[in-house]
RNA sequence: GGGCGAUUGGCUCAGUGGUAGAGCGCCUCGUUCACACCGAGGAGGUCACUGGUUCGAACCCAGUAUCGCCCACCA
């Protein structure tokens, strides 16, 4: 192909333009780079720079237990987009990837892969083998599992992760995500355990982490305790119930959709204004079947219209009741059990030989069988008034579980979050203060903190009934009469960290005094996942083991994340650090939308319409698919569209190959482009207009717009191609005979200055191709070059305007439509036409007449200015009197 | 019930006070000496609706409708 460009034949081999290869192609291009990169380790992070040059991001560690969607693809792209181009503005970016491996998903993978369960009372058994090993996915019933200790367990749930790690690691890999491996960390790693611990056992000697019995949401089918931010409400069918309590002055009747809590009524209450009860308050009524005298009371929580106005008030059925039981210093009588069946054991304040022969016909059923039994026993006795009447109601449930939640009363631990007051201080405001001074990107996101904060009605739960999580670092010391004393925990020096208090013992005790009187007991539960996850800064940065580390790059400077955690993620970060730190965690939030299937729906695995991301990055290529991702805004849903990936491929394949043609003039032979030998109009106006791209992309990229910026460059791109690289080429190439004139080496500059700025521009979001371009003539890799800047673009420029640009476009369009209308080709050659301009645009067309001639092969054409054209609204351009050369008959197929 | 966002050509989306834009798709044509994973040209929209402010509204204000999401709602 050499002889296509002269001007290079005769250079040495080792030019850059000999480096540009015949074909090009995004093939294998993610493989041969990942593997550069992590050679040259381009993404290294430099620990010896100050806070002040580092720019630190605290990535959201997915979830490995499950699997990488489409959307993880999408969010952790515009991340990536940000790290790449922070890191080119000049900052030591510290981009960290964890993987959040703690938690009740990894549990249960584990029990299904290995068929086991945990039982925390059963001895270490080192040495231990899984009956079984790669489960098929399905769930092994609990009666087929396997008991195994706590630690066996967590060495399976270690095990498995690491695996699943391996491949979410190979993906972001493929993507192309510019991590710095070196800086990984698990949830559940020793450090991350430890770190957690510490930042408890802080807020508890701070009395900002404590302990009480309370009721409180339960899931009966995982049997453990809920926050409130793993809530969501869900329809649920349901029935009202109209239900006869029995007066003195003749029945009383309520409404319920729970009639299997008739037992654990507590009382009746009505609003103190509804003129329907005003008799009944103060008078006691006895319940239906059970016999049980409850008082009717009034309290401004019941609403008139709900219902028959009259509520039962039960132990508990929803969370009015445990407000009036608590308000009202109502009695607990619970029936529910924490298994979600009613006790076993008939209550003793049944007291009627009726009531407990009813109850002992429920003993032990679940709520669902029990309120079936109650209903016929209602209708049997007449206190039903007519039939159940069908209703959706909302309620509550864990978001991973299917049954809804009970409200049973047990001992737990609490963080302090803003959900209740606290001795004066008023951490809520604190709080709302820290969701002002946070910069939302999108800005509107940060309503949703706002409302969740002026929404708690709790503190934090942070105790959980399980196996496979961070434990809560405490013992509790065993009174010589056997009882646990829960209100003076005993205490792990920061030092141990972390600690298992199941199999550790405390300083100051034996192990054989576990459990004993006199001895000490380990706190069973584990803390919540999100009590980790809130640490992520801390845990990435190293806080407590590497405090140098982490003066370097807290407080972070971004927490990426999808609007969907804003009230669980987001806010607990806040929390965790405002407590410790006194500081935001990071200084922005940048938010990620939704993707959306075509038909607008959240995609999700049960509709089957999942599309595996690396399938996807094989499919499409990485540069392609990390085009879509950036190409929609932050805080925007997205519709998964792969022709917007069809498009980011024509891009990246566009790239390769203009850079190719380009270079193919010797454009990049000079190691140094002079800009002073950009002398030709043309040539300094599109540089000039290459400067105003360069200023609105950084803008928009510095205000976390990564769209514009894309927008911005991606059409001048195209401009770039379609017209001036037309307009130029003949003049670049130059003559074959004679050393290249003036004219010809300030195209061959120009188009290297706006080559090498250009493939800048798109390096964030085409990462491959631009280094692959960049390998072609340059040293380095393009993700460490320096972000371009306008001023020396605009110094080639000089006092150019980018009009000139613009109006040659416009005159070769021209040009392209006369034959487009004849139906030549493109080459054929124009011999007479004159060009009418509209009179403003004539100074500037002239100016690049030449290039223009060249590029539309008119090279007689006149030009002329016609002030009828002025008045159009388009300023259209005509031809007039074209002459083409006649075409060749075309052979038919 | 409260809140947030969206509504622009067939599709996906830009456009935040000054005469409607892009890409895809479509139509017509061309082309293989950067690019068939191609190029050129063209058609196509009363900017959801109703009022208002303004010389002028896709854009600002008020209201309505539809869609999505968050929160509240378990009698």
């Amino acid at each position: 192909m050499s002889d296509q460009h002269p001007t290079t034949a005769s250079t040495p081999t080792t030019t850059p333009s000999s480096r540009v290869p015949d074909k090009v192609s995004l093939d294998g291009l993610e493989d041969r780079w990942d593997a550069a990169w992590a050679e040259q380790r381009t993404y290294a992070f430099d620990r010896s720079r100050g806070r002040d040059e580092v720019y630190s991001i605290d990535t959201p560690p997915p979830t490995v237990s499950g699997s990488l969607h489409v959307g993880h693809v999408f969010s952790y792209t515009h991340t990536d987009v940000v790290a790449r181009f922070r890191r080119m503005r000049g900052a030591e970016v510290f981009y960290p990837m964890g993987w959040d491996d703690n938690g009740l998903p990894t549990e249960r993978r584990v029990q299904n892969y290995y068929g086991v369960r945990c039982d925390p009372s059963l001895p270490y058994e080192p040495g231990f083998t899984p009956p079984h090993e790669g489960g098929d996915g399905k769930s092994i019933k609990a009666a087929d599992q396997l008991p195994i200790s706590r630690r066996n367990f967590v060495e399976l749930c270690e095990r498995l992760t690491v695996e699943d790690e391996r491949q979410f690691e190979a993906l972001w890999r493929r993507l192309g995500l510019s991590v710095d491996w070196s800086h990984g960390y698990q949830t559940i790693d020793a450090r991350a355990r430890a770190v957690a611990q510490r930042a408890f056992l802080r807020n508890l000697e701070r009395g900002e982490a404590y302990q009480a019995e309370a009721p409180g949401l339960w899931d009966v089918t995982f049997q453990t305790a809920v926050a409130q931010a793993e809530l969501e409400a869900r329809d649920y069918p349901g029935h009202f119930h109209r239900v006869a309590f029995h007066g003195t002055d003749g029945p009383v009747h309520i409404e319920t959709t729970r009639p299997e809590l008739i037992p654990a009524c507590v009382a009746l209450i009505a609003h103190p204004d509804d003129e329907r009860y005003q008799h009944l308050f103060g008078t006691t009524v006895r319940s239906p079947l059970f016999d049980v005298e409850v008082p009717v009371l009034a309290h401004t929580a019941a609403e008139p219209d709900k219902g028959a106005g009259i509520a039962m008030c039960c132990t508990f059925g929803d969370l009015t009741d445990v407000q009036w039981w608590r308000e009202l210093q109502l009695p607990t009588r619970s029936v529910v059990q924490r298994d979600g069946r009613l006790l076993r054991e008939t209550p003793e304040w049944l007291t009627t030989e009726a009531g407990r022969t009813r109850y002992a016909e429920l003993a032990g059923k679940t709520t669902f069988s029990a309120r079936a039994a109650v209903v016929d026993a209602l209708r049997e006795s007449g206190d039903l008034d007519g039939e159940p009447t069908p209703t959706q109601r909302k309620a509550n449930f864990f978001e991973k579980g299917d049954k809804p939640l009970e409200i049973v009363t047990s001992r737990q631990w609490y963080i302090r979050n803003g959900g209740r007051d606290w001795d004066g201080r008023d951490l809520r405001a604190e709080l709302l203060a820290r969701g002002q001074e946070l910069g939302f990107h999108p800005d509107f996101m940060r309503v949703r903190y706002e409302n969740w904060v002026n929404g708690l009605n709790g503190d934090w739960l942070i105790s959980r009934q399980r196996f496979f999580g961070v434990s809560i670092p405490l013992w509790y010391p065993v009174t010589v009469d056997g009882e646990v004393d829960h209100d003076h925990p005993i205490v792990p020096d920061e030092a141990m960290l972390p600690v298992d208090p199941s199999s550790d013992v405390p300083a100051g005790y034996t192990e054989d005094q576990r459990g004993v009187p006199g001895g000490f007991v380990g706190e069973a539960d584990v803390m919540d996942t999100w009590a980790t996850s809130s640490l992520t800064p801390q845990i990435a940065g190293g806080w407590g083991w590497d405090d140098d580390l982490f003066a370097r790059v807290f407080p972070m400077d971004l927490r990426p994340q999808g609007q969907d955690i804003i009230r669980t993620w987001l806010f607990s970060t806040v929390v965790r650090s405002h407590l410790e730190h006194d500081s935001l965690p990071w200084r922005h939030a940048a938010i990620s939308g939704w993707i959306l299937d075509p038909d607008r729906k959240k995609m999700s695995k049960s509709k089957g319409n999942v599309v595996t991301p690396m399938g996807l990055l094989e499919e499409h290529g990485s540069d392609a698919v990390r085009y879509w991702a950036a190409s929609a805004r932050l805080g925007t849903d997205a519709a998964f569209e792969v022709g917007q990936m069809k498009i980011g491929r024509r891009l990246a394949i566009k790239v390769l190959n203009a850079s190719k043609f380009a270079l193919g003039f010797g454009a990049g032979d000079a190691t140094t482009p002079d800009p002073a030998a950009v002398t030709v109009v043309l040539d300094r106006a599109m540089l000039a207009g290459l400067a105003d791209v360069v200023d609105r992309a950084t803008e928009a990229l510095e205000a976390y717009d990564h769209t514009r910026a894309l927008e911005l460059t991606e059409t001048y791109f195209w401009t770039f191609c379609d017209d001036y690289l037309e307009l130029v080429k003949d003049r670049a190439y130059g003559s074959a005979d004679a050393a290249p004139s003036a004219d010809t080496v300030s195209a061959r500059t120009a188009l290297a200055l706006a080559l090498d700025t250009l493939l800048r521009l798109l390096a964030p979001v085409l990462p491959f191709a631009t280094e692959e371009v960049w390998s072609w003539w340059k040293e380095g890799s393009v993700h460490r070059a320096p972000w371009p800047e306008a001023a020396p673009l605009r110094a080639a420029a000089g006092d150019a305007d980018p009009a000139h640009l613009a109006a040659a476009g416009r005159a070769l369009a021209t040009l392209r439509k006369v034959k487009s209308e004849a139906k030549v080709s493109m080459r054929t050659e124009i011999t007479s036409a004159t060009l009418a301009v509209p009179t403003a645009l004539l100074p500037l067309v002239e100016a690049t007449a030449a290039d223009v001639r060249s590029a539309g092969r008119a090279y007689d054409l006149r030009l002329e200015a016609d002030p009828s054209l002025d008045e159009g609204e388009e300023q259209a351009l005509q031809v007039r009197g074209a002459e083409l050369v006649p075409a060749e008959p075309k052979p038919r197929r």
